[in-house]
DNA sequence: CGAGTAGTTGACATCTCTCAATGCCGGTGG
DNA sequence: CCACCGGCATTGAGAGATGTCAACTACTCG
């Protein structure tokens, strides 16, 4: 529940400052460096050589606890840094004047957020956390410097963002094209394979969002996200307990998704 | 109308090669060059600096012509070049196994397409010219060498590359949250400014693109495209004539675009 | 002149939205 | 400890918007 409304500004620290208490330890200094990151493979270091891996390393950046609720930035807000989703759930979105909002992304460990906001120097969106989470806020200006002295590096920045791009292209074709049961197929399909690429389980899940925020993410109103849960148990394919997804038939699923059934 | 199916190869040559026959002229070179390109503050050299300038134009690229209904590139495509649109208009679109088309952008004088292909190394959509159109193919590889030794043409390069992203948030917002008579109003007025921004009238255009791929973009289909312009007309917003659109009452389609009517 | 394409319009079907009632759960305070 | 409240999810009934199918016109191209 979204009790904290109001925007943290991020805290520029170094790392060292996040362990303060261990700086003098004789042993090696706590690792809180991308190469050593659990989660090397799927965020930014990813497809990095080991040279521009070094580069990385000598970069500074602040890892941050984000409540459930709290918001990373807004609309509007300067574009300082691009964050790293290190635990937890965020979610992006925008908004209208008359208050409508359309969730633009959902983002899990090891994803990245905040690219939009380097178009105009403000974010375009805004960004909170599901839960609990936690961050790297990585000053976007000190990686363009890095990037600057090694094209491969920018390269795999402009890659990112690349990828931002087509994972959009995918969610306006669901948008523009596809009924309610493709949507949330479609949805339920990307959310297990990203689970899996994180060692999870790929047929069983917790939802971090509401049936609200999952209609605005699809375009389609909570009581249509909710009634297709349902049908989609009826027929065997899911099994739904509130946000506790268990998929029964992941072919049939797919199949939903990939065949226009009428 | 699409007739020729065939996807053109890019032909790779430097402008030199285009314009052989006046190569032995006395007088100034011809200028096919970015900083004398009469687009220049809208297309890729937009905010860069007078030495960014002089770097890009060392870059050698081809300029083509591409007919009605011939593709620049197809899904799946090796991604080599980024194109930037000197005449005519050209559309974008994504296509899903059952054959649903779902049209992605529709770019003019001045805009990038392609920008898509880096994350992959292959292009995941497919662009086709929609009139007879020029345009200039940019070899992506050399662009990004270039830039690797200067980071303010860098930044431009990742500038437009969120800008992509923050236009597709809009489609997205429209896609996943407006009527009919929004999305119209919403298409009509990022055209009109569109055309401002090249001189042209903002209230007076001829539609280069169908009903139905109007609909594909907009999220819907090619009749209520039709009915919807209609329905302006009978409101008085608008004087439709097939593909030639006047805009009579701007307040009242901004205020269509803005405010939930209902 | 005939065929084909694009656009408009009508009638009807269908899907999703809207509004409303209900149940469930967790947190809070008496 | 339990009653109450608020938020979330589910479900039903009916409304409304958009999709579907079909007919007709206008225009272009051989």
């Amino acid at each position: 529940m979204p009790t904290a409304i109001a925007s943290v500004p991020p805290v520029v620290t170094t790392v060292q400052v996040v362990h303060r208490g261990l700086s003098a330890s004789p042993v090696a200094p706590v690792k809180t460096q991308c190469s050593s990151c659990h989660l090397r493979d799927l965020c930014l270091p990813c497809g990095m050589s080991g040279s521009d891996m070094d580069r990385l390393d000598t970069l500074k950046f602040a890892r941050r606890k984000v409540k459930a609720g709290q918001t990373l930035y807004r609309e509007g807000d300067r574009f300082q840094f691009i964050y790293a989703v290190r635990a937890g759930t965020l979610k992006s979105s925008l908004m209208l004047q008359d208050g409508r909002e359309q969730v633009s992304g959902f983002y899990i460990a090891g994803e990245l957020v905040g690219l939009d906001g380097v178009a105009q120097g403000a974010h375009a969106s805004a960004t909170m956390a599901l839960e609990d989470s936690e961050i790297c806020a990585i000053p976007f200006a000190h990686l363009s410097d890095l990037a600057a002295g090694a094209s491969s590096m920018q390269h795999v920045i402009t890659r990112l963002m690349s990828r931002e791009i087509t994972r959009e292209h995918s969610l306006m074709m669901l948008l523009g094209s596809m009924n309610a049961e493709e949507r949330l197929a479609a949805f339920l399909l990307n959310l297990s394979q990203r689970y899996a690429a994180r060692g999870y389980s790929d047929r069983e899940f917790h939802l971090r969002m509401s049936r609200a925020e999952i209609g605005s993410y699809l375009g389609m109103k909570l009581e249509t996200v909710s009634r297709t849960f349902s049908a989609f148990q009826q027929l065997g394919i899911l099994e739904v307990d509130k946000r506790h997804v268990r998929i029964v038939d992941m072919e049939a699923l797919k199949h939903r998704f990939n065949v226009r059934v009428h």
